[in-house]
DNA sequence: GCTTGACCTTGACGCAGCGTCAACCCCGCA
DNA sequence: TGCGGGGTTGACGCTGCGTCAAGGTCAAGC
């Protein structure tokens, strides 16, 4: 007679795991001598080592019962079936080693290298990071959302910054942020250099294929809240250009949509 | 302003996986609303989708916060472990994908080839099932106890299957277990082959190295209780063969050992 | 204003396969 | 008889959530 100590011994088990596989039922609960102890022979160790050789093999516990019970054909149809399971989950995770290779390599989390390479392009044109930590945040968001549609968004944008006019903005954008204060006579600026942009991009008939693109309202009101995130002083910013964007006629800064001047046309009416 | 539904359709997570990285710790928990929602923003999207990113490719939740923090050396250093352990954990399953091929080949569960080709061989030579079931376990023990010696020892009983000895041993035990009754006559002669084959084992030197192999007498009794496993019918053949044996000058079964017979000599005394 | 259905809340169990205490009992030896 | 090294049951921990359960809330239609 052997005691849980010994049956796990010479199985090549741990007793935690017996009292496990009595637990779930995989092995029968033995007889217990006067005091309370499992008491094994055997045959106990036999079924035991099978049971270990199926679980090292990878076959899940709760399948060992049906194995040990099998026939040859049934044993042949689950052990294929086991096999499948073991394939699926070692290309699962090389599919892991591919992606974590990828984040490695470079990309920013979350961020295909296209956008990546943009926001690098801004930078170098003198975008401020403020600006830049926005527009990385936001393509974030984008390319969550649609993720088979970034690539053709970027050959966009990167043809947007060969614009003088898009240099002039992330110029003026610069000196906006550059002082501790915003002077008025810039703000006019900045607000000048988009809502040309804006005319550009009404005769181009990009803002037809902008509503295409955008026509989740909730959507652009959460591309909204990473301005509020870059903090109350890029809030004010974009408060005051908008307004001043309304004077010109343009509402919406994500989502430009034209809209009638107040007042007079142009004239400062604040 | 987002709920966790809305946070979790754009981050493309469940409202699960975000209460979870709550409760942990992974995700601050955000501001309420007056009726106890939570209330999220862009922020919270965008870095629930890195936690994605990291978390799809194989990062442990544990390990994604201080990833998140790295800068770009820590990061590398970072994934370089976790690349590790991915193709640690793919060869364990290409083990288990290469054990379980072995098994469906049809190695008996916990048997190596060997082992079953001579149970095979004694089934042709014609030992009864039940001996070669005990003969089975009894192997499935000593493989689990000596896996580096199991070939060594099937070398010399697949040689002993060659000895005109045994093949008249086996028959002598299928004859005994033919019958629901064993016949003196029967028991005689098969103990009188036992006792023919021991002073052979003794004069080749083998019984010296049979105790080089088996120098833990409990792993001997544990051996025994397959006999036990096998019925009371077993049992009882076991005993009186070992009576028959010792009136010819040998005890045990499994490990023989030559004593002095009581009484005369091959005289039945019983 | 009331119902309905979808969504929110906390809390808790479940899964695989045990590892690892904790608190207590039992056996053999000096 | 005391001690040290076993044994026993019970329960929590780990990973990453899925899935009830039992409600409270919100928006919409009647």
């Amino acid at each position: 007679m052997l005691t849980i100590g010994q049956l796990a011994a010479y199985s090549g088990v741990t007793t935690r795991a017996v009292r496990h596989y009595h637990q779930i039922g995989l092995l029968p609960e033995p007889e217990r001598d006067a005091s309370g102890y499992r008491t094994y022979a055997a045959p106990d160790v036999v079924v035991l080592i099978r049971i270990r050789t199926l679980a090292e093999a990878g076959v899940p516990l709760a399948r060992v019962q049906e194995l040990l019970a099998a026939d040859d054909e049934g044993f042949a149809g689950a052990v294929a079936e086991i096999d499948r399971r073991l394939r699926g989950e070692i290309k699962q995770l090389q599919e892991h080693r591919r992606r974590i290779a990828q984040l490695a390599a470079g990309d920013s989390l979350a961020l295909p290298a296209s956008v990546t390479d943009y926001l690098d392009r801004m930078r170098a044109l003198g975008a401020p990071d403020l600006m830049v930590e926005m527009e990385r945040d936001a393509w974030i968001l984008i390319a969550a959302q649609f993720p088979d549609q970034i690539e053709e968004f970027m050959v966009e944008k990167q043809a947007y910054l060969d614009d003088p006019l898009m240099r002039r903005l992330l110029r003026s954008m610069g000196d906006l942020l550059a002082g501790d204060d915003e002077s008025e006579a810039l703000l006019a600026q900045t607000a000048d250099v988009l809502a040309e942009m804006a005319e550009q991009a009404a005769a181009s008939g990009e803002l037809d294929r902008q509503d295409d693109a955008l026509p989740d309202s909730t959507f652009v009101d959460l591309l909204d809240t990473v301005v509020q995130a870059a903090g109350p002083r890029m809030v004010r910013l974009r408060d005051r250009l908008q307004e001043l964007m309304v004077e010109r006629g343009w509402s919406g800064i994500i989502k430009l949509e034209r809209v009638d001047p107040p007042g007079g046309r142009g004239v400062n009416s604040a």
